[in-house]
DNA sequence: CATAGACATAGACCTAACTTTAGGTTTAGG
DNA sequence: CCTAAACCTAAAGTTAGGTCTATGTCTATG
């Protein structure tokens, strides 16, 4: 596994540009160069582009991520904090998902609201009649 | 329920300036005003800030919220727009709780790993013996 | 062995969604 | 009636997370 930035851009559908980001702002440890520059993607810096990735979609910010990146190479010392890193992110998420359920509530009642409105080819009768879940979350 | 700025803000948990950038792009249509232009926060502008916080909490853009209320100004001729957008909303809400679940799986995967680590007082155990899913996902 | 396509760097630029600032007006309470 | 707190506008500033540009070097292939 020797893959060029181009290529590594295409496996994760990321801009080369921000590979090229990620690596100037260190979230890419021991990022291999060939004698002429050219960045060589090896298996570890491949996982930490899974790592990347993944604690992205979690919601945290770069300077986070690099963070516990920087965390990782100081080796055995900081696994306390790594373990309360993800404990903190495993709570963050429990409640971004159920935020978004709830949220998926109130679209769920408008498809419903809407769907009775095209039927009828006004919002007038379903104004009426349908009652409003919103205040039970947002009130 | 006449509301001013300060207090919306308040039970909204938003930034004045936030409520009157808001204003200013149309997301509040109808916002009244008094004589000395101070904004009175209505019914009306109440519940557009509700669907306005649903809305984002979805993930939707300003400039794609500001869409739908004016759709909602025009009246029964956009009926169908809305639905259509609350179906894809609800489609995009559907697999960003995907994703997310599939994230906290990774994450949970991580509190175990560290947790066995932080036990050890080492990575290296861990490092052998735990087989790591992430390849599931992600290639 | 020429050359198109992929790579490099430094630094400027971009966008969304606010937030702050400067300078002024309104209003509620003691 | 004074004044602090709350409101106003217009416009500049901020932040994160990229993305693009200019300019130049490397390298794979016909």
């Amino acid at each position: 596994m020797r893959n060029t930035i181009g290529e590594v851009a295409k496996k994760f559908n990321l801009n080369i540009s921000t590979l090229r980001y990620y690596d100037k702002e260190g979230l890419i440890p021991n990022l291999e160069k060939n004698e002429s520059g050219i960045r060589i993607f090896d298996e570890e810096a491949v996982s930490a582009l899974i790592a990347i990735e993944c604690l992205k979609k979690s919601g945290m910010s770069i300077k986070d991520i690099k963070t516990f990146i920087d965390w990782c190479q100081e080796g055995d010392e900081t696994l306390k904090e790594r373990l309360e890193m993800f404990l903190a992110r495993r709570e963050a998420l429990q409640s971004q998902i159920k935020e978004l359920e709830s949220t998926l509530n109130y679209i769920e009642y408008k498809v419903e609201y809407y769907t009775k409105a095209v039927t009828d080819g006004t919002e007038k009768m379903v104004k009426e009649t349908m009652s409003n879940p919103r205040l039970l979350n947002l009130q």
